[in-house]
DNA sequence: GTAGGGTTAG
């Protein structure tokens, strides 16, 4: 029998094989028909311009890309045409490396480049900001003999800027023996993205000198590129001039320009921009328009913003997003929930970028335990996180010590391999220090392939936060050494461990080094921890010479360290000073009067105790309450300080009253110096019932099993009293505590503290 | 089957 068709079937087929190559969108099914009698036949092997249309559906139509590449194996001799067509298919769809190994794979089958395939496969090694392969790919193009060709030298050019090597693109742009505007285009974009204006623009004149005309693409390109360096006055001046000169602006430049007037907050142009889009008919636009809430928002127009997404007829998921995102910017949370609910509501398909959105908006502004079932929420939706969305979401599980979900985002970044993710991986340092778990924080430190200044941050933040200030100093050495420039928050970080350790000399030096060495002028923030530092080591007076000589108005921060100071170590004069000017800098703030007070009954001197009394009930003001986070079996505990709602505080309180029962057995009385003594009828309940951090640490004991440490986070200092019932209970129970407040974290261990009682 | 530009989340 022979293996050729019979002739019934050789009609069909090419039947098949001319409809597949005629209909221009053929369905899947229409697709994989053709395939099988092609493949029936035997003909798929002997029409090579077939079988690459095949390969071209399977791929960029249906992204059947494993299909592609088996059906590209099975053909005895593919030429370049057909590999191209795979490989540029693996780039629209973001597949650059796949691109790249196709392209080395065609190379090593023996097919050589072409002026097609090349640029595709520079392009592919830009997107991947390799320089190493561009380059690779750049003598390739040489020793075939295309490096000339202008397709060829323009996608060259590309690279050079994309990897940010603006020399060796001029080098290449200078050598090309027929500049087109693409290569003009490139050039002029790359200077205008590194923020060199007046070269950005001289390539422009020169390009015009030579007598091309820019397009559409030479105008958006300088306008992006300057938004790109934040030269936004620049993107407004390039638009200014597109217009006069008789260009009509297309959605990209709309989008850009408005982009640009959001950044400098230009109101006044972008509403002019406003009516020119509608007059030019781009209020249609997605771009265009999701651009122009977001010039709202950046302006502070939360009303236009909804407006402008109201009137658009169905809305587009971009536009609803610059909706919450500007809310959020604006502080208007509720309001940005509420929008995000609504949306949700209209049926509108929320991406990534949405609950992102909406989950940064509740992580940035103290809706810590939402940001987390919106999270969950986001899941349940079957909408994947990605590098952005951790760490927008691991400062919630930061903020409260939330360290279950902490460690479950921590796997999810895992499984999706963007642990390494430079932001990912500094919010999960950032996470675990704060959770109290400064190892693994430095392990995963250790294992991130680059670094940036946030992510030493991160980790000095950590050490410093924990008290560990060798380890901080050692670090910040290690960071010089590396190359990596310290800014004003590595030095505040220092600083701050230097203060939790009462290091006074080790802090003026490191005060010192910063602006004489690093060029970088003191803040109020490195007051603020020099102060702090001098105080509590008894220095007052030293600290109060420097507060006299900083050369702007010290804030908040600053008197209230010297406040504190005077309240360890009893000093009337000078708290008096910083109380004064603390009720001037914060009136409604409780905690100011409160700590005078403290200074005074330390003192005995009652009647200031009584003035102090008599000034917070004239003024209404009452202390801020505290308030505790527990997690205890993945579920997070907010305690109130004289919190009765809880169900189980009959238990916390039998518990609080046996410990202590045994600390009194014991011979330790608790300390009743940091008790104000005039309390209020209220308060005097909230300390029968205890502080919050008090509740919280009884909570976990009554529901975890023995040995297992606790950890509690509290948004105020942590009183002295609970300190010692800490400690205590550190040895009598036999359990590890950790507790964060305001300031640092307190590690309770047989009977010490971490701390080693200096707060 | 080939080269240059856009909006919304860190």
């Amino acid at each position: 029998m022979s293996l050729l068709p019979a002739p019934s079937t050789i009609t069909t087929t090419t039947t098949l094989a001319y409809t597949l190559l005629r209909n221009p969108f053929p369905t899947l099914l229409e697709t994989q028909q053709s395939h099988a009698h092609l493949l029936k036949t035997g003909l798929l092997l002997l029409s090579l311009r077939t079988s690459t249309k095949l390969l071209s559906l399977y791929s960029s139509s249906f992204h059947l890309f494993s299909d592609a590449i088996s059906l590209l194996s099975s053909l005895p001799s593919p030429d370049s045409f057909s590999f191209s067509t795979l490989i540029s298919s693996f780039s629209h769809s973001q597949l650059f490396s796949s691109s790249l190994l196709l392209f080395r794979r065609m190379l090593s089958s023996g097919l050589p480049p072409d002026p097609f395939v090349l640029p595709t496969a520079v392009k592919a090694s830009s997107s991947l900001f390799s320089l190493p392969l561009g380059r690779q790919l750049h003598a390739l193009s040489i020793s075939s003999g295309h490096s000339s060709h202008p397709f060829v030298h323009s996608s060259l050019i590309h690279m050079y800027l994309t990897c940010n090597r603006i020399t060796d693109a001029h080098l290449l742009f200078d050598a090309m023996p027929h500049r087109n505007l693409v290569s003009w285009s490139s050039m002029i974009a790359g200077y205008a993205k590194l923020g060199r204006v007046h070269d950005a623009r001289h390539m422009f004149d020169q390009m015009r000198h030579s007598g091309l005309d820019p397009n559409s693409i030479t105008w958006n390109g300088m306008i992006t590129g300057f938004n790109h360096s934040s030269c936004f006055l620049d993107s407004l001046f390039v638009f200014s001039d597109m217009h006069s000169q008789g260009f009509g602006p297309d959605g990209t430049s709309f989008s850009s320009v408005l982009s640009a007037a959001g950044d400098v907050e230009n109101i006044v142009f972008g509403k002019q921009i406003h009516c020119y889009v509608i007059k030019a008919g781009f209020g249609i636009d997605e771009c265009v328009v999701s651009a122009m809430i977001d010039m709202y928002g950046k302006c502070g127009y939360a009303k236009e913003m909804v407006q402008v997404l109201d009137e658009v007829d169905g809305m587009d998921v971009a536009s609803c997003n610059a909706v919450v995102a500007g809310l959020s910017r604006n502080g208007l949370v509720e309001d940005a929930l509420r929008e995000f609910r609504r949306f949700e509501g209209m049926g509108i398909k929320l991406n990534v970028i949405s609950w992102t959105s909406i989950i940064a908006c509740c992580s940035q502004n103290g809706k810590d335990m939402e940001a987390l079932e919106l999270f969950r929420e986001m899941q349940m939706a079957g909408v994947e996180a990605n590098s952005v969305t951790i760490p927008c979401l691991l400062p919630a599980c930061a903020n409260i010590a939330a360290l279950m979900h902490g460690k479950s985002a921590h796997c999810f970044t895992l499984r999706r391999a963007i642990s390494e993710d430079v932001y990912v991986a500094s919010a999960l340092v950032d996470m675990y220090a704060k959770c109290g778990r400064i190892n693994n924080a430095r392990s995963i430190f250790d294992a991130m392939p680059s670094r940036n200044v946030v992510s030493w941050n991160a980790m000095l933040g950590g050490y410093s936060m924990h008290g560990k200030a060798k380890d901080a100093m050692e670090l910040f050495h290690l960071m010089q050494r590396s190359g990596q420039k310290p800014d004003f928050i590595s030095f505040t970080c220092v600083l701050a461990a230097c203060s939790q350790a009462g290091l006074v000399e080790k802090g003026w030096y490191y005060f010192n080094k910063m602006s004489r060495e690093h060029g970088i002028s003191a803040r109020m923030e490195h007051y603020a921890c020099m102060i702090c530092l001098l105080g509590r080591a008894g220095k007052l007076e030293e600290a109060y010479e420097l507060i006299k000589e900083m050369a702007f108005e010290p804030d908040a921060c600053v008197w209230g360290a010297l406040l504190s100071s005077c309240r360890v170590h009893g000093n009337v004069m000078l708290g008096e000073i910083a109380a004064k000017k603390l009720f001037e800098l914060e009136p409604g703030n409780a905690g100011n009067y409160v700590l005078l007070s403290n200074i005074y009954a330390n003192k005995g001197i009652w009647d200031g105790v009584d003035r102090v009394r008599d000034t917070m009930k004239g003024m209404g003001l009452k202390k801020n309450p505290g308030c505790s986070w527990i997690e205890i079996k993945n579920k997070v505990h907010m305690l109130l300080a004289g919190d009765k709602t809880h169900p189980q505080l009959s238990k916390i309180l039998e518990k609080l009253e046996q410990l202590s029962a045994e600390m009194k057995k014991l011979g330790c009385n608790p300390s009743t110096d940091f008790v104000l003594h005039n309390v209020e009828e209220q308060d005097k309940e909230q300390m029968l019932c205890g502080h919050s951090e008090k509740l919280a640490m009884a909570l976990g004991l009554i529901n975890t099993s023995p040995g297992t440490p606790l950890r509690v986070i509290k948004n105020l200092r942590i009183c002295g009293d609970c300190h010692a019932v800490m400690k205590f209970v550190s040895k009598f129970e036999g359990r590890e505590l950790f507790v964060r407040d305001t300031n640092r974290f307190h590690h309770f261990k047989d009977g010490e503290c971490s701390c080693r009682d200096y707060w």
